[in-house]
DNA sequence: GGTACGAGTTTGGAGCTCCAACTTTACGGG
DNA sequence: CCCGTAAAGTTGGAGCTCCAAACTCGTACC
């Protein structure tokens, strides 16, 4: 979770402090928030960041607004903010959930130079016909395929050494001088479900994919979501930053 | 896309209009949005209810803020608002777009009452152990399965017609007189990938799920999006409605 | 006991203003 | 012609206010 500097606006200082409540258990599920005019007094800041605070915690989807009456807690406030990290531990909710639960992570890469189909290439603001670099990820947990991430950058950056880290192709781009403003990039989970491929007319027991897309802006995350299974299911919740 | 009604706030207004305009083609990728001055002057409203549609129309994708400089129409800005409806045509981007490029549209339906999962009862706010009807769509285009839906309704409403459209249930259930606060949903497209699911140490060619799914809440879906493959592949991006 | 009403609280819409940071543009000097 | 600076425009943060609709709760009435 990033943290809230303190010259950071004041209304992410107010949402940083519930949504630690919020994850840490001390403010429970139904629990209500305080009101707009509560927040005013207990944080000192005006209406307007009192309010911007509890619109992002909702979209977020951390409370829910019971009009006329307040703002709750919601159930099962599993959230994990989608935002410019990758499965490397220090970035990742992937990495760091499945430490917590005892899991060994490693992952290698293999990359190609392709030429980029128009999609990419307009996403990346290249002219086509241009080479991009094609980076694919495969991340294990205790050596299961647990995600896969392609991504795009554009040729010439420069291979990445063999133990360098998944990195974000957001902040190597602007370490060279370059403006980045979207990044694509398909995020794979495993998911085997006998009942629902047998209903989708796949063979019994195939194993299945749980595919996820990324459309990630440098201005704000599009969409995604989701689910991780190694083995065992389970899930995670990633929540749209609703900021500015 | 839900019309905007004369009595609805006056941002929605503004919003349906920049957002047609859009969509429509009028105002193509990358063209200017005009600024909050503009607004306020073209459309006769306040700054807030100007600032609050570019918030609005940012967060769903369509535009982006470029700050000092002002709101671009983003590149292909497919966008279809996930929110209350279904696979239906009428309701549904999914039916609407598959229409648009030719491909026939049907569906069969499959239901059991089972008894509710923890998770479930929660969500339904039913006191375990509580019977509930599951149901699965198939929805499929040109005779492939496309997408799969799993709905689960509190037991007791009735089983649908043979010949009954795949329907709302939270509409259905206020119908009923009940209050219902969270949907849950799952949705699963094909999606055969032989060159990823080689890497992810899968038989070649098998046939892929795309699993998606949907915490659907009264008030505001948490989160989901994407993509739909039915022999070839098309993209659909869903936006998270940010209203209020 | 049960019901109906009203006062107080809370959210959401809408208006206004001021300012900092940033971008674009235009202008003038070398 | 080119470059640097100044002015104008735009976004985002933050403050304030007023009001309608909706909810809560306690009180008073039947």
């Amino acid at each position: 979770m990033a943290p809230v500097a303190s010259s950071d606006p004041v209304y992410l200082r107010v949402v940083a402090d519930i949504r630690r409540q919020i994850l840490d258990g001390s403010l429970p599920p139904d629990a209500p928030i305080p009101s707009r005019a509560q927040l005013t007094r207990r944080y000192g800041v005006g209406e307007t960041a009192a309010r911007h605070a509890l619109r992002v915690l909702a979209a977020e989807g951390l409370i829910v607004a019971r009009i006329g009456s307040g703002h709750y807690v919601r159930a099962k406030p599993v959230l994990l903010p989608l935002h410019r990290w990758r499965f490397h531990d220090h970035h990742v909710p992937f990495g760091a959930d499945l430490h917590a639960q005892g899991i060994r992570t490693t992952w290698d890469r293999r990359s190609e130079v392709v030429g980029a189909t128009p999609d990419i290439a307009q996403r990346l603001r290249l002219e086509e016909p241009a080479p991009v670099t094609l980076t694919r990820y495969v991340f294990r947990g205790d050596g299961k395929p647990v995600q896969l991430t392609t991504s795009y950058e554009p040729a010439g950056f420069g291979e990445p050494a063999p133990d360098e880290a998944p990195r974000a192709l957001i902040g190597r781009m602007s370490a060279h001088g370059a403006k980045i403003t979207e990044v694509v990039e398909e995020v794979h989970t495993r998911i085997p479900e006998p009942a629902e491929s047998d209903l989708l007319a796949l063979p019994a027991g195939t194993h299945v994919l749980h595919v996820e897309r990324t459309h990630w802006a440098g201005d704000r995350p599009v969409e995604t979501s989701d689910i991780v299974i190694p083995g065992d299911r389970f899930r995670l919740v990633y929540a749209h930053p609703l900021h500015p």
